[in-house]
DNA sequence: CCAAAAGTGTTAGAGATACACCCATGG
DNA sequence: CCATGGGTGTATCTCTAACACTTTTGG
């Protein structure tokens, strides 16, 4: 037993993972077996350990959950309406994540807890406060893919533009015109054009490209920035 | 008393109050009297009560600190590093806050505890991992300026298109050009122009304007921003 | 040869930038 | 009359948006 001079809000962490599959932008939920919420779908998270600092623990109940290690995370920020557990006093550290499921197997399942992936626009009923942390973090990675080059975590490493285009559509939900959406990408010089093809399509085989990750950094100190 | 199964951190709210004072954007500390840290400047900030929103806690913290209930606020995350503390894991919610001192008195000191305004440029020796919560509000003031009318938060409610321009050459650190500051501000239409103008000036005298705070939903309903 | 998606340029309009002088007021 | 800041317009350039057809490939 732990004892304080005064009262103490137990601290979790919570995690909103996104990723693109089969062409959908989806989040990953955990089904809970126990009550509170017993059956209904929560987002990974848990306790932070006292000797662990917050990114830390979020990243390991990943990796306890997904058995991702690399991943792109951001923290969302916390929160903590009293009532948000009915146990006691919680207050959440949410963090949003990004997981390359082109490069990443993900464990569906761990620790016999069910895992599956969902379609932002077709979640099941959730646990908690959680339907609010995942619209603010739906909101924040939107706004973060319009300013930064976060399409390249989700896309496989080698892609089409078409790909890149339909990625943006999809997450933006509107259709972009394809001549200037191609104009723009390329204009900023960070796409390298490979001498590979698309392979096993009905129709004309489409160029690949990769994303020039060490040139970001210079390119972004020039103050240029990666919009969409 | 209080006694838990398993270890609890300690949370607090720590606030990064900004206000215009004298033509420089300053931040509001307070001198710790107590250790740790004691005679060096803090946020102003402490303990959340069991039965209390974050956010009201901040407003709470701010009110107790400087007397000022209306103002404007955003959380801008969670610090937690083990050891931001050396008497026990304080995990902190960090907001920033505007207060117009041209139109709130601020209490310069509460409970005997020493506040004052200090200079973005010129921060004392501060506790903690202030410094580190310090820029990122700093920071996230600044992108936050570029997209939103935060500017009237900081400027009288009658103000002049020069003030208005002096403000954003400050904060942002650059000059503009007067006559395309004014083409752009006023072309939201979201100033109302004044039948007054500046008194007590030893020059031709300002004409003084407001922000239109009605109008600016609708403006952003229509999908426009207020970008300076 | 058909279906499917790849790939490619130009034009018009909007918005951003650069730039300099006269005006009004108080002292 | 002088010092101080107030107030104003135009020309250029860059970026965005709109728009349609030919090419390549596999089946």
């Amino acid at each position: 037993m732990y004892t304080y001079p005064y009262p103490h809000p137990a601290v979790t962490v919570d995690c909103v993972v996104f990723g693109l599959d089969e062409g959908e932008l989806k989040v990953l939920l955990i089904q809970r077996d126990l009550d509170p919420f017993a059956g209904k779908w929560a987002l990974p998270g848990g306790f932070i350990r006292m000797d662990e600092d917050l990114e830390v623990a979020a990243r390991r109940e990943l990796e306890e959950e997904t058995g991702v290690k690399k991943l792109y995370i951001e923290q969302l920020g916390a929160f903590g309406t009293p009532g948000r557990d009915p146990r006691e006093r919680v207050v959440t550290v949410a963090w949003w994540a990004v997981v390359n499921l082109y490069e990443h197997e993900v464990k569906a399942s761990t620790d016999a807890r069910n895992a599956a992936w969902f379609p932002v626009e077709e979640l099941p009923a959730l646990a908690f406060d959680h339907p609010v942390i995942l619209e603010a973090a739906l909101t924040r990675l939107r706004e973060t893919l319009r300013r930064e080059p976060l399409a390249f975590e989700f896309l496989p490493r080698k892609f089409t533009l078409t790909q890149l285009q339909r990625f943006y559509e999809t997450v933006l939900g509107r259709s972009l015109d394809k001549r200037n959406f191609r104009k723009k990408v390329l204009s900023y010089g960070l796409l390298e054009e490979l001498e590979e093809y698309e392979v096993d399509v009905a129709h004309r085989a489409a160029q690949l490209y990769t994303f020039r990750r060490g040139r970001y950094e210079a390119f972004r100190e020039e103050g240029n920035r990666f919009l969409v």
